[in-house]
RNA sequence: GGCGACAUAGCCAAGUGGUAAGGCGUGGGUCUGCAACACCCUGAUCACCAGUUCGAAUCUGGUUGUCGCCUCCA
């Protein structure tokens, strides 16, 4: 497997700190809202990563945070006139709602920011007691990017060039500073503002210790991987590597790995152009797993855009593979027994080049676009070859192989049985007796009844199918 | 100013040295009472220029264009 590093800029081949495990830590969201489309990104990618190792037989451990102390989250508590907490539990739980709907795995390990302060103020201590930290008159402790001889190694910067830009910049509040690229571990609190007790001041973490706290606890001092969005390399990751490894003398992770901006209509999102879309949203409009389906189909270091227009070919495009399965599944139903035809041998025999097609893209740096064609021309394979005739051996390898895939992507391709309501029966039965009787009149104007009621009709050699549109 | 990415058919998107995967859409056909599904057929010389090479979308240099990070941001 080739992973594409961020560090080194190439791809390099993964090999885990221990046999069969992969430690894994993905920057999450900060809940002072519903999450929005481009918070999705990482999300899906990263789930798909997970689903990947897990599907090569690696034991993963998944670690994805929740920043849930930030100036965004007081402002929104304020505003509502509730605390701080009230908002980011709620929003917490709304996330796990849409990740739930994009078919986002829980992690091992939810971590929260606030239920780690202890871990942060040790390790906030150890860097000051090392040299690597100071404080300043106010009780802001700031660390000293000086102190790390490799900051800048994520994002290719050096301090030089850094505390050039910087100069222009005068940031109130922040005169104690030795160096204008020293930022903050601890922040003394504001009025009304949550706040902990700590050596220095009452006040909150800064957001960068957060993750290396979180990393080391659930994880270890070295992991395997470290991701987020690409926004995140700098200053969020150059900062968590200066302070992991100035503090703890190791590696703190091996692999970095930055999934590219989704952007909407060619554009950045944002509030003000109007084009900001949460997850929510979209799920009013979309099964989600079309907009996973659609996140994947392109290269997660690709900036991807947003449109309707994509969504809907998203939305063609799985529905495709879906129908595939579940012509599989009706025609499993009451295959014949027997033993597999020669002619179906060799079907199974072009499947499975199709799955090491699959493999090789996703061990090539998780080239699900690559990996999604294979899926397209197995379904392919098996439209043109499960047929009444097929042996049951045969149908259900097609559908092991199918379904096998998609996991690993996260398409889920089992729609949940539903039981129409009776009166819906009722006209279905009647359609169908008006067809016997060549009276296509009554049975479209049936067929339109349930159309608007979102049923959809499709009349095949084996019966009649409905499907929800 | 510093660092970086990208430019492939109507749209999306793989491919990174040997004469262009896949999907959506379009058009035609088979099947079907019709429709839908499915199947078959249908499309590009890869932004431009100049090099390297027996051979380049794929390497090198240049041009043009789009975009991102450097400040909270997935």
């Amino acid at each position: 497997m080739k992973i594409f590093n961020t560090l080194s800029r190439t791809k390099e081949e993964f090999v885990p700190l221990e046999p069969g495990k992969v430690k894994m830590y993905v920057c999450g969201p900060t809940v002072y809202n519903y999450i929005h489309i481009g918070n999705a990104r990482p999300m899906i990618v990263f789930d798909t990563v997970r689903r990947y190792f897990e599907y090569k037989g690696y034991d993963v451990n998944y670690v994805s945070n929740f920043t849930d102390v930030d100036d965004k989250i007081i402002k929104k508590a304020i505003e509502e006139g509730v605390d701080a907490h009230t908002i980011s539990e709620r929003y917490i739980a709304e996330c796990k709602k849409d990740m739930e709907m994009m078919n986002v795995k829980p992690a091992t390990t939810h971590p929260k920011a606030t239920e780690e302060i202890c871990g942060m103020l040790d390790m906030i201590s150890e860097l000051i007691e090392k040299g690597h930290a100071y404080v300043g008159g106010d009780g802001t402790v700031y660390f000293r990017t000086r102190s790390f001889k490799e900051y800048g190694k994520l994002s290719h910067k050096n301090l030089d060039d850094l505390q050039s830009g910087f100069r222009e910049i005068k940031v109130t509040g922040e005169e104690d500073k030795e160096d204008p690229t020293d930022f903050v571990l601890w922040k003394p609190k504001k009025e009304g503002e949550p706040y902990w007790e700590s050596p220095w001041c009452e006040g909150r973490p800064g957001w960068h210790i957060e993750c290396s706290v979180m990393s080391k606890k659930y994880l270890g001092e070295s992991i395997d991987i470290h991701a987020g969005g690409e926004d995140l390399v700098f200053p969020h990751h150059e900062n968590e590597i200066a302070q992991s490894e100035s503090a703890n003398g190791k590696t703190f992770a091996t692999y970095w790995m930055h999934n590219a901006f989704l952007n909407i209509d060619n554009k950045k999102m944002s509030k003000s152009l109007g084009n900001f879309f949460t997850v929510r949203e979209i799920s009013e409009k979309y099964d989600l797993q079309v907009l996973r389906f659609f996140m994947l189909s392109a290269h997660y270091r690709s900036p991807l855009n947003f449109s309707a227009e994509l969504m809907e070919a998203s939305k063609n495009g799985l529905e495709r593979i879906r129908t595939a399965a579940q012509r599989q599944r009706d025609f499993l139903a009451d295959a014949r027994e027997g033993a597999i035809l020669p002619g179906e041998q060799e079907a199974c025999e072009t499947a499975r080049g199709f799955v090491t097609k699959f493999e090789e893209a996703m061990d090539d740096d998780f080239n699900t676009a690559d990996a999604i064609s294979a899926i397209f021309e197995l379904v392919k394979l098996s439209n043109s070859t499960v047929s009444a005739e097929s042996t049951k051996e045969y149908i259900s390898f097609m559908k092991e192989t199918l379904e096998k895939l998609c996991n690993v992507l996260g398409i889920i391709t089992e729609v949940k049985e539903e039981i129409l309501d009776s009166e819906i029966e009722k006209l279905i039965e009647e359609r169908q007796q008006a067809r016997k009787e060549k009276n296509f009149a009554r049975a479209d104007e049936i067929r339109n009844t349930l159309l608007e009621k979102g049923i959809v009709l499709e009349d095949t050699r084996e019966g009649v199918k409905w499907k929800r549109a």
